[in-house]
DNA sequence: GCCACAAATTGCACACTGTGCAAGTTCTGA
DNA sequence: TCAGAACTTGCACAGTGTGCAATTTGTGGC
């Protein structure tokens, strides 16, 4: 019995290495966005900080935005496994209603807002986060066109991802443009956005309220 | 009499040099990406084709990817100039179905679906276009503000334009995907899934037709 | 036409990016 | 304990993006 539950847990000295070593960069890269500003700081900078080399930096992330992005990555990571749990006979946009909603309760939320802020004034790291949207929808699209099957329009499905994903960016956004204060617990405030903007969408926005 | 209609014509040589400077560059990088494939050729190649400096393509674009992805910009351009004329006094998704469905008779229209083709297998590229079509969105966004006065929410006009754009931005890359052939007659292809997903969106996705 | 001024182009230097490769180090399993 | 796999690191190299100063080119007054 060397080994116990592996279905989730093999990880070994060497997986954990590579976990820690992620999360350093990316820590070391955050900070540094912090202090200096988001577009004020090398590569250097961040392996040094990590304390790694410049090479090993590269061997986990592309660029310096991508070690900045990696949060967001994994809030839109989050909503995708949501998604999949969820029940598979409800309407669409229930469903995703509910998805998308349930991810405010994702880690360290108001970094997430913090980034946001960020990418303001910072043109690459802002093309970092519409890429990683974009990313996410594509995968999203496949889910759902697994779930419902072949006889809808591929139009249809990648229509109404891109509505769903692009209420959500305006949800968030409207939430981190006015909740400065890195709050966690402002997570029913960001709910609470993202449940109106679909519930609009689902309206065909009809009536401004 | 020596100048006429000012109003639309100063142009003088200097104007003209420098339309005619960024017109050979983007024409350059375009024979480039068609010959050698979209992340396959550099700056200074791009630079020679054009006949001038590497440091003057700098003078006018930021990035290789970016003097591809100026036609894609005047796509956004021609969308949001049409929106403007719009009679204020339409229904909001109307007018944008209206405006967007118009923006198909731009020129060239069947070189705006080989860029998005290509943007399938250069992500830089790809960043690039997302990066214009939230430039547009910013800019749709404002337009929206000031004809509809304050007394709507800000986060109702964000959601709405981002949705109308991503549903735009979806016909677009199914209409890209089926219609490999740069053909410039098949506008009307293009107008057909504008308005069928505008469509959707007004009924809220409620039939997957 | 001439000339001073403004605007655009160019070469150069410099810091930084991103990647292949080979040598070194660390972990794994028998 | 040890061979081999996996990871890290230094190095080299091509390319990017930008400030600066020198040069060329268009503009407008005289």
């Amino acid at each position: 019995m060397e080994k116990v539950a592996e279905t989730t847990e093999p990880p070994g000295r060497r997986e954990q290495n590579k976990i820690d070593t992620r999360k350093a960069i990316a820590d070391a890269a955050l900070a540094l966005a912090r202090r200096d500003g988001p577009g004020s700081f090398t590569v250097d900078q961040i392996a040094a900080s990590a304390g790694v080399s410049r090479r090993t930096f590269f061997n986990y992330f592309h660029s310096a935005e991508e070690a900045l992005n990696i949060r967001m990555e994994s809030f839109l990571e989050l909503a995708i496994g949501i998604f999949a749990e969820q029940p598979a006979g409800l309407p669409l946009l229930d469903t995703m209603i509910a998805a998308f909603g349930a991810t405010t309760q994702v880690q360290n939320l108001g970094t997430h807002g913090e980034l946001f802020r960020m990418a303001a004034d910072n043109p690459e790291l802002l093309r970092a986060q519409l890429h990683s949207w974009e990313r996410a929808e594509t995968r999203i699209v496949q889910a759902v066109q697994e779930r419902l099957g072949s006889g809808v329009s591929h139009l249809y499905v990648t229509a109404l991802v891109g509505s769903v994903l692009s209420c959500t960016k305006a949800a968030m956004q409207d939430w981190a443009g006015e909740t400065p204060e890195p709050d966690d617990a402002s997570g029913a405030d960001l709910e609470a956005r993202i449940v109106r903007a679909l519930s609009l969408l689902r309206e065909g926005f009809a009536h401004p309220a």
